[in-house]
DNA sequence: GCATGAAGTCAACACTTGTACACTTAAATA
DNA sequence: TATTTAAGTGTACAAGTGTTGACTTCATGC
């Protein structure tokens, strides 16, 4: 119901992990989606995660309290699978759009929208990473920062290909694949935050981060690196 | 203990508004804030605001639970006058900050380290609003995006004075200073996780923040602008 | 086909929660 | 000085919480 949008569904011809797909296995896999997706259905309204109860938890998941200790030791331990699985998406998303032929032409204003129809599309996932960004466990911040930073240094090798940006340090490019990182979450938590069919709204934001955007890149061409004093990126 | 730094105690000569200070009053100015310093303090932990009980509060400001109910109707009234109070406590700092002789000179450099300075001084109050800005209640996020906006607008129009960017409409302008909030609300959320005597870490923030400022001012000396569309911001 | 064991159920526990109602206490007012 | 009134207390209750231990059920592997 809830997972990333372009996932797949793990068959037992897998051969990475746990391969094992019995009738009970698949029955197990299928209450812990059961509660994962009871977890992220019920932070879509007016809950963060650790104001959810676990009993709540299992009842929206259509089972017994007790049962839940049978997948996750505690919420904690839910709350990691949760944000592991959200990053993943986001990885996935990454790696489909890197490999895509991008064209120069347009290229921001592409990215911009390839990446808000996804995170509408994974709203469950987005939401709840959103909210949990700078919420109340510092695990799950920390988890989520984590994999933030990830994406962050993927974005700045990939600015590094690019023909004016290769004389920049290291540091400087993280500095401002950060920038932009920064804009997307920005755009994304507002998004969320507007009704779902609000296309003005939606158009306005996707705007609005377009530009922010091309003021960005318009920086990074003005940009005097001060490099010489480090490793340049492009030594790498 | 926890209200803004340069606020001033309410007197008997302040004229404006509720000028009653008997010693009942003040009785009960006393534990109103007792227990709003206490939903503060709890929140500097793991917490998030819709985490926290009312007894937990009431407990924490040593106070009986149903001693609540003389001056909120609920938690959620509660939360709206914390945003209230730390909103002010934001534009209280924008104001003195506007007020200042402002050198051209080293302009960045100096209003990120006021800004930080300031931030961390009223820790408990920005804690509350990096968790709460995306946090679980409508109302309070509401409430607090409302106040993030008025701050972005007038530092907008500081920005239509300098002298290369009046040409910019209103709508550019917005766009930029949302970015440059954007910055600074995101170097505030990452120092305040960093451990409160970690000073290479606040530094190495500092030096982000004030290069992220650096880039987008880049950025806008190079910004063409759209005008003679809409309304320039030099008209009004 | 049958014993095994893990997923899920049921009942019970000791706590915490929000809120109602009747109370004490002491400053404010008459 | 006597009366009023509002802040703060104490008790109580129904409802929800996390976790326990002993149970049923049924796919799996011998």
């Amino acid at each position: 119901m809830s997972r990333p949008v372009r996932g797949r569904r793990r068959s037992s011809k897998d051969r990475d992990e746990a391969p094992e797909t019995g009738r009970r296995e698949q029955r197990k896999q299928r209450t812990r989606r059961a509660l994962m997706d009871a977890a992220l259905d019920l932070m879509q309204g007016e809950q963060s995660f650790n104001s959810l109860s676990l009993r709540e938890v299992a009842r929206n998941a259509g089972v017994v309290p007790t049962a839940f200790y049978r997948h996750f030791r505690d919420m904690d331990e839910l709350g990691l699978a949760l944000v592991e699985e959200a990053l993943r998406a986001l990885r996935t998303m990454m790696r489909e759009a890197r490999s895509a032929p991008l064209p120069t032409s347009h290229l921001i204003k592409r990215s911009v929208k390839t990446y808000m129809n996804y995170a509408e599309e994974n709203r469950h996932y987005f939401q709840f990473l959103a909210k949990e960004r700078y919420g109340s466990s510092r695990a799950l911040r920390m988890s989520i920062r984590q994999g933030t930073m990830l994406f962050t240094s993927e974005l700045a090798t990939d600015l590094a290909r690019f023909p004016g940006l290769n004389r920049l340090t290291i540091d400087e490019l993280q500095m401002m694949s950060g920038l932009i990182v920064n804009v997307m979450v920005n755009v994304t938590e507002l998004m969320l935050d507007a009704p779902l069919d609000d296309e003005e709204e939606h158009l306005a934001l996707q705007r609005l981060a377009e530009e922010q955007m091309r003021l960005i890149f318009l920086g990074m061409g003005q940009w005097k690196p001060k490099a010489d004093r480090k490793t340049r990126s492009s030594d790498s």
